[in-house]
DNA sequence: TAATCCTCACTTTTT
DNA sequence: GTGAGGATTA
C-alpha cells in the first residue's frame, strides 16, 4: 500500500483530493489521511466525526487506494448507514457503488444468507426479534418449570443474550456452570432447547446474527478468508458501543489471510489455486471511531474496553484525538466538560469551541411534572416567536413514561410535537401478525409464526387443537405448517377442521404468488399482493372491520401502512424477494424514521438522542432517582454511565440548553418528593441562569428547603445558593417567599375538560383555571383543533387548544 | 374457547 | 396510573 501524501494540491487532476481535505483542522486531516493497519479516532461530541469518516472513505476511493467492494463500513443504525452512503456518494458519486455500508447485523445477515447451507440453515432463515425470542423462551421456561427457580422469560432472555454477546454458547456455558445447582441445570436446559428450537425453525435471533458469523469464521477459515481478502478497509463507527461478539467479528475480519486459497472475488469466479508459497495477505486496515464518554449501552453488553484497550489489541495503532467541537457554544461545552470530568478512569479530553460563550443555560424548577412541562411549552413558544423552527427543538427525558406529562401540556398548548422511539411500528401486535403470515410462507419450518397466526383472527382454534396439530406433526415427521394440510387426520371437530383447511389454503395461495414452485421469478409487487391476499382471505381484515373496539381502526390503518411499506419496497427493490423484504423489516427499527418531521418539536429519551443535534435542547427531569436513575445505583459502573447519558443529552444542544426538574413527581400512581440531581451541582453555578431554582420552590410553604437540606454540607454560600441564585433580600429563607399564586403563574394542574364548541373571537376576555384572566388575541385552526392565542394578565402569552382548555368566557 | 376480572411490576434498548 | 398477562368464570 502506498503512503498517501498528507497534502494534495487542489489542482491535482481527476484524482485530486483538495476538496476532500478542505476546511479540516489538523487533527481531522490526520484522521482522514493516515494510512496504516489500525487507526482509532477519538471523536468528542460534535467534533465532525461523520465528516471525517466519509471523507476518509471518499479519499480511499478517489485516490484509487481501494475499490468500493473492498470497503466495509459499519454503523449501528440503518439510518446512520444510509446517511453515510449518501454523503460518500455526494463526494465521489458513482464510484461509491459496491461498498458495504451497513449495520453489524445487516452485514452478518448478508454473510449468513450466503453461507447458511454450510451449517444447517437455509438461505431463507427467519430473523427473530427480541419479542419473538421472548415468546419462544417463555414457552420453554414453562415447559421446564423454570419459573419455580425464579426465572422469568425476560430474565432468561437477557442472560442468554449476555452470554451470546460474550460468544458463549449453551455447551460452553454448561462446561463451566455449577451443575449441582438445579437452577443452573434448568437454565442450561432452557438455553440448549432454545438454541435447538432456533435451529429447527431455521431462525437466528439478533445476537446469533453476530455470534454465529463469528463461529462460522472460526469453524470455516476458508470462508473467513474469502471475506478477509475482499474487505481491505474496515471502518467502524460508534466503536464504544460494540460488544464482545462484535469486537471478535472485527478481529476475525482483520486477521491476515491465513493460507493460500482460492479467491473467488479476484478471479472472476474461476477457481484458481495459487501456489502454496503465495505470500499471505496482511490483515485489512481498520479504522474505528468512538468516544468513550458517550458509551451509554453497557447495559446491553457494550464493552467500553473495546475502545479503551484498542491500542493494546491492535499494536501499532495510531490514535487521533478530535477535541474541537463545531456544534455547541462554549457555555454548553463547559457544562458538559464539568459534568463528565467527574467520571474517574477516563482519558482526559477537553472539548472546546470557537463559537463564543453563547447564552447561559436556562434552569427551571417546577412544582410538578406538569408545571415543568408548562415551562418547556412556554419556552418552546417563546423560541418559536423568536424565529426558531419547532423542528430545531428537542425535549429529552430519562424514561419513556415522562413523556406523558409533556404530551398532555403540549396538546393543550397546541405545540406540535413528535415522539421518537417509543412503541415501535414493527412491534405492534397487528404488524407482528401480518409478519407472521409472511414468515409462515417464507420459512414454513418456523413453527412460532404458524402458531401465532393459527387463531388470528379467531377461528375457534385453541390450545387443545394447537397441541393436537403439534402432536400430529411430531408423529408424522412434518413441520407444524405442513400438518395443517391434513385437517381430517387431526381428530378435531368439523368446524375446526374447516377452519384449518381454510388457513392452509390461504397460505398455499399466498405461497403460489410470492414463491411460485415453478421457479419463475415472482413479480416485484408479489410481496404486497401476497400480503393483501393473506390479510383479506384469512379474515384478518374482516375481523378488524367488524370490531367495535376503536383501537381496531388504528390497527387497520397500521396494516394499510404496512402494505404501503411492501409496495415501497417493491418500487425500491424491483428484484426484491419475500426474504429480502422480511430481512429489511427485521433489521429496520423505527429509530430509522427519525427524520425530523419539519415543524414539530421532537420528544425522545436521552438514549435515542445520541447522534442527533438541535438548536435548542430541553433536558427534563434532572432529578435524583431519574438521572441518575434509581436502579443504576446498584449496578457496577451504573452512576458513571448515567453521567455519560446526561453528558450525551447536554452535548446535543447547539445554541440553547434548558435543564429542568420538578419538586414533586407522580410515579407509579403516587406523588413523591424529588430532589435535584447531583449532576446539576457539577455544573458551575455561573453557567446557569435559574428562572426558578430549587431553592425558590422549596422556600415556599411547608416543605421548604427539604431538597437542599437533605444534603449535608449543602446550603448557601457567598450570598448565592449552590444553584447560583441570590436569596431574596430581607427575607428569611425558611419562611414562605410568597403564599399567593402570582409568583407561580405557571402552576398547572392536569385537568381535562370538553368545551365543545365554545365560541371565541379576538378581543374576548377569558378566565383560565391555572393562568387566571387574559385576553384573546387571535383564534386559528378548525374544529377540534381551534387554537386560542391568549395574552394572560400575569402568565404571559400562551396558545390554548380551545376544546380542552379549562377556560370560561367572561 | 372466549370474555372478564385481577394482580403485578414498573430504565435505558441503535439490531 | 397503566397496561400486560394470568387466572377465573360463563
Amino acid at each position: 500500500m502506498t503512503e498517501a501524501p498528507l497534502i494534495v494540491p487542489p489542482s491535482a487532476g481527476p484524482t485530486g483530493a483538495g476538496d476532500l481535505l478542505a476546511g479540516l483542522n489538523p487533527q481531522q486531516l490526520a484522521a482522514v489521511t493516515y494510512r496504516g493497519p489500525a487507526l482509532l479516532i477519538v471523536a468528542g461530541a460534535g467534533s465532525g466525526k461523520t465528516s471525517v469518516l466519509t471523507r476518509r472513505i471518499a479519499l480511499l476511493l478517489r485516490q484509487r487506494e481501494a475499490w468500493p467492494s473492498q470497503i466495509l463500513a459499519i454503523t449501528f443504525t440503518n439510518k446512520a448507514a444510509g446517511e453515510m452512503r449518501e454523503r460518500v456518494e455526494g463526494l465521489v458519486g458513482e464510484a461509491a457503488r459496491g461498498m458495504w455500508i451497513s449495520t453489524f447485523h445487516s452485514a452478518c445477515v448478508r454473510i449468513l444468507r450466503r453461507e447458511a447451507e454450510q451449517f444447517g440453515f437455509t438461505k431463507s432463515f427467519t430473523i427473530y426479534d427480541s419479542g419473538d425470542s421472548r415468546a419462544l423462551i417463555k414457552r420453554l421456561v414453562k415447559e421446564h418449570e423454570a419459573d419455580a427457580f425464579g426465572m422469568t422469560p425476560s430474565s432468561v432472555q437477557s442472560r442468554i443474550s449476555k452470554l451470546k454477546n460474550e460468544l458463549t454458547d449453551a455447551e460452553g456455558y454448561a462446561r463451566q456452570a455449577n451443575m449441582s445447582d438445579p437452577a443452573e441445570r434448568i437454565f442450561v436446559d432452557v438455553f440448549t432447547d432454545y438454541q435447538r428450537a432456533l435451529q429447527k425453525a431455521n431462525a437466528f435471533d439478533f445476537d446469533d446474527l453476530i455470534a454465529q458469523t463469528v463461529f462460522l469464521f472460526r469453524a470455516f477459515p476458508q470462508v473467513a478468508d474469502t471475506y478477509r481478502r475482499r474487505f481491505r478497509h474496515i471502518l467502524v463507527d460508534e466503536y464504544q458501543d460494540t460488544n464482545h461478539a462484535q469486537y471478535a467479528l472485527i478481529h476475525e475480519l482483520t486477521r491476515p489471510v491465513s493460507a493460500a486459497a482460492p479467491d473467488p472475488y479476484a478471479s472472476n469466479g474461476m477457481m484458481i489455486f495459487e501456489p502454496e508459497t503465495a505470500p499471505a495477505e496482511p490483515g485489512a486496515s481498520l479504522t474505528v471511531v468512538g468516544d468513550s464518554d458517550q458509551s451509554i449501552y453497557a447495559f446491553r453488553g457494550a464493552d467500553i474496553r473495546n475502545i479503551s484497550e484498542f491500542e493494546r489489541d491492535f499494536p501499532g495503532a495510531q490514535v487521533v484525538l478530535l477535541e474541537q467541537n463545531y456544534r455547541s457554544t462554549q457555555n454548553i461545552l463547559s457544562a458538559a466538560n464539568a459534568v463528565i470530568g467527574n467520571n474517574f478512569d477516563r482519558k482526559a479530553k477537553n472539548l472546546w469551541s470557537d463559537k463564543g460563550a453563547g447564552d447561559r443555560i436556562v434552569g427551571f424548577t417546577g412544582y410538578s411534572q406538569h408545571d415543568e412541562a408548562q415551562f418547556v411549552a412556554d419556552e418552546v413558544e417563546a423560541l418559536r416567536r423568536a424565529g426558531m423552527p419547532y423542528s430545531e427543538m428537542a425535549v429529552f427525558y430519562r424514561t419513556n413514561s415522562q413523556s406523558r406529562a409533556l404530551e398532555e401540556i403540549f396538546i393543550r398548548a397546541a405545540v406540535p410535537y413528535k415522539i421518537m422511539g417509543g412503541t415501535k411500528f414493527y412491534e405492534r401486535a397487528e404488524i407482528k401478525d401480518a409478519l407472521a403470515y409472511l414468515v409462515a410462507v417464507s420459512n414454513p419450518a418456523d413453527d412460532m409464526s404458524v402458531r401465532r397466526i393459527l387463531n388470528k383472527p379467531r377461528r375457534g382454534i385453541g390450545d387443545v387443537t394447537e397441541t393436537s396439530i403439534a402432536r400430529f406433526a411430531e408423529e408424522h415427521g412434518l413441520s407444524f405448517r405442513d400438518a395443517l394440510a391434513h385437517p381430517s387426520q387431526l381428530g378435531v371437530g368439523p368446524k375446526i377442521r374447516a377452519a384449518i383447511a381454510r388457513l392452509d389454503a390461504v397460505l398455499a395461495e399466498a405461497t403460489a404468488i410470492m414463491q411460485p414452485a415453478s421457479g419463475e421469478i415472482p413479480s416485484a409487487t408479489s410481496v404486497a399482493e401476497g400480503l393483501t391476499v393473506l390479510l383479506e382471505k384469512s379474515g384478518y381484515y374482516e375481523s378488524l372491520r367488524a370490531s367495535r373496539d376503536p383501537q381496531d381502526e388504528a390497527r387497520l390503518e397500521n396494516l394499510d401502512e404496512f402494505v404501503a411499506v411492501a409496495r415501497d419496497f417493491a418500487r425500491n427493490n424491483p428484484e426484491g424477494t419475500l426474504v429480502d423484504f422480511l430481512t429489511e423489516v427485521a433489521l429496520v427499527s423505527d429509530a430509522d424514521d427519525l427524520d425530523d418531521e419539519s415543524g414539530s418539536v421532537s420528544l425522545m429519551t436521552m438514549h435515542t438522542a445520541k447522534g442527533l443535534e438541535y438548536d435548542a435542547v430541553f433536558v427534563t427531569g434532572v432529578e435524583e432517582d431519574l438521572i441518575p436513575h434509581r436502579i443504576s445505583a446498584g449496578e457496577p459502573g451504573g452512576p458513571q454511565e448515567e453521567r455519560r447519558l446526561f453528558y450525551v443529552g447536554i452535548t446535543r444542544a447547539r445554541k440553547r440548553l434548558h435543564l429542568s426538574l420538578a419538586m414533586t413527581r407522580a410515579q407509579f400512581g403516587e406523588v413523591s418528593v424529588a430532589m435535584p440531581s447531583r449532576f446539576l451541582q457539577e455544573i458551575p453555578a455561573d453557567l446557569i441562569d435559574w428562572r426558578q431554582s430549587p431553592g425558590d420552590v422549596n422556600s415556599r410553604g411547608g416543605m421548604q428547603s427539604r431538597a437542599l437540606n437533605a444534603r449535608p454540607g449543602g446550603g448557601f454560600g457567598g450570598g448565592r445558593d449552590r444553584f447560583g441564585v441570590k436569596p431574596l433580600p430581607g427575607r428569611d429563607q425558611l419562611k414562605p417567599l410568597s403564599t399567593s399564586m402570582d409568583k407561580f403563574p405557571n402552576k398547572v394542574t392536569a385537568k381535562v375538560r370538553d368545551n365543545g364548541d365554545l365560541e371565541l373571537t379576538a378581543g374576548d376576555r377569558i378566565r383560565h383555571d391555572d393562568f387566571g384572566e387574559g385576553r384573546i388575541e387571535a383564534v386559528t385552526g378548525e374544529g377540534a383543533k381551534r387554537i386560542a392565542h391568549v395574552r394572560f394578565d400575569s402568565a404571559g402569552q400562551k396558545k390554548l387548544l380551545i376544546k380542552i382548555a379549562p377556560i370560561v368566557k367572561l
